[in-house]
DNA sequence: GGCCCTTGTTTTCATTCAGAACTATCTCCC
DNA sequence: GGGAGATAGTTCTGAATGAAAACAAGGGCC
């Protein structure tokens, strides 16, 4: 455009264009980022929980027992770090786990008392937070974000399997 | 006390309620991970780029020049980031970095000819890797949920300022 | 019983990240 | 003009994360 006589004269005008804060994945990664963040310091710092241990907590508290792979596709860990974190939560007496008796290679998962009281606490924070962030929209683009969302998820999931099925 | 009543009004119930899969920062950080690891691996296997090298050569070609301050803040990158992604792309020829004539401090990054080249190839693949994200939505979702990101960045921003302030 | 599958844990290695230290330069102000 | 302090960028450190594979222990089916 305005320099193209200097350099290239490459018909890609299109690409001097683009802007990466107009870009849908960029746009996600900085909102996801920012929003990790925050709950990352909030749950770090007023329950000394991580992430994986938040959802893990979050979805064991939802369902009273549960096995680590029921857990991990409820909240979309892999087992490695379901049982990492798990096994931290066991450690700090927030989590029991037990032998599946239906099956020896299962484990069950099961809120402690002390679990189900920081469950408790820490649910209505979470929301709290969430609150906070749906303040600065309005109540129609909040409910549209979350649909438009979970229908991206959804869309991603089948985007990723045909690519599975395809490689190699 | 596993399902003892349907509905009792305590506190407690609501966290015994809470959902993950509807609880947007989860929604958020899947959606986002899930279109980070599309691309990242579209970067790697056909540009040899990773997501900072890819947004700082996205904003490079956009500005021809740029500081590596001002390229962070245009990435949402911090200084560190920046300043490894930018060594790799000078590393492979593709980024040129001079002295900023009007400050001892100042870099000046720009795009040496194969930098412009990669550019110019990479930004209709990023375009239509988008377009095949947006396939899963409805042009008014996409258009809302486009908005409806950028409004929760500056109102994270937002937060994130007022939080540093009260902090120590 | 033998073979292969699944469940879950652990290990390994490479990458990533936040924080702080460090270099070099500029600006302000005495 | 010379220090104190701020700023631009780079480098270093230790912790967290990720993917991938090894490993252990059971289960199901012939």
């Amino acid at each position: 455009m305005k320099t193209r006589a200097k350099e290239t004269a490459l018909p890609d005008t299109a690409a001097d264009a683009f802007q990466l804060e107009d870009f849908l994945p960029y746009r996600l990664a900085v909102a996801s980022a920012h929003v990790s963040r925050l709950f990352t310091r909030n749950y770090a710092e007023n329950f000394g929980l991580t992430i994986p241990e938040w959802r893990v907590l979050a979805v064991v508290g939802r369902f009273q027992t549960l096995s680590p792979s029921a857990a991990g596709e409820w909240t979309a860990m892999d087992k490695v770090k379901v049982s990492r974190a798990s096994a931290s939560l066991v450690s700090r007496g927030l989590l029991r786990q037990s032998q599946d008796p239906s099956d020896g290679r299962g484990r069950l998962l099961r809120l402690t008392r002390k679990g189900a009281a920081l469950h408790a606490q820490v649910v209505p924070e979470a929301l709290a937070l969430e609150a906070t962030l749906a303040d600065g929209l309005s109540r129609a683009e909040w409910v549209s974000l979350n649909k438009a969302l979970a229908k991206l998820n959804t869309h991603c999931a089948a985007i990723a399997a045909t690519g599975e099925d395809d490689e190699e």
